[in-house]
DNA sequence: TCATTAAGCGTTG
DNA sequence: CAACGCTTAATGA
């Protein structure tokens, strides 16, 4: 059972409603671990839990038929995801892998409903989320044609400091060039060139293990 | 041929 | 000890 000082301080939708529903929020989460490199979920698997990411760094994409890997997206620690499978009480599109060890938090589908009937403040989050959510998915669709290296690269790094999924993330996360490469499909030097030339741009500060973006709205739009 | 990558290893913070 | 830089051999456009 995670305590509610912790479902706080993960959870941005939990501010705002109600003591009680809160309650009944805790009481229908539970947490899990997964060692580094290991799959949470595959496209298609039955996990009609909505999901919160603890700590550690999450990899969402698919494998397309021709075998190539995509990424969707990456959710860092205070990331929820999976409303709309669970809503729809269908399979997942996509499969989860965890970059780095990861503790989610599994919210239990009859508690999911259960706010989405009866709690105002808790759909007022969905709709934010839903709505920037369909914002980043059409930026996919340019993404995977038009985009190179850098680009690419700036795109994941404004996502992962979106300030409606992560607000009160701050302008810095602890991350690596390595896991910043799986995350958007570079290598590990392709990802060093492009960071460089991101920091050469003064867009964000690269230092060891970590990183500061220095300018959201120019890193969101970088390369179009 | 040329560019890019994965893998290994030495260095660094 | 993990992150980073560098070298190298393999790969493929």
């Amino acid at each position: 059972m995670i305590t509610p000082e912790r479902l706080r301080s993960i959870s941005f939708w939990s501010h705002d409603i109600d003591q009680s529903d809160f309650e009944r929020a805790r009481q229908g989460i539970t947490l899990h671990t997964y060692p580094k490199n290991t799959y949470i979920c595959h496209r298609g698997d039955q996990l009609d839990s909505w999901t919160g990411v603890v700590s550690g760094l999450i990899k969402l994409g698919t494998t397309s038929i021709s075998g190539k890997l995509v990424t969707m997206a990456g959710l860092r620690a205070g990331g929820w995801f999976g409303e709309g499978t669970v809503l729809k009480g269908e399979a997942r599109m996509y499969d989860l892998i965890a970059l780095r060890d990861t503790e989610i938090a599994l919210m239990n589908r009859t508690t999911f409903l259960w706010l989405f009937e009866n709690s105002v403040a808790f759909n007022r989050f969905l709709v934010r989320q839903l709505n920037e959510r369909l914002g980043q998915f059409i930026a996919l669709v340019e993404y995977d044609r038009m985009l190179d290296a850098p680009a690419r690269l700036a795109r994941n790094i404004a996502w992962l400091f979106n300030p409606v999924l992560y607000p009160e993330g701050g302008l810095s996360i602890t991350i690596s060039q390595e896991e910043l490469g799986l995350l958007c499909g570079l290598s590990r030097q392709a990802t060093n060139k492009s960071l460089q030339c991101l920091q050469d741009a003064s867009l964000l500060s690269v230092e060891q293990g970590k990183l500061t973006a220095l300018d959201l709205d120019r890193l969101k739009n970088y390369g179009e």
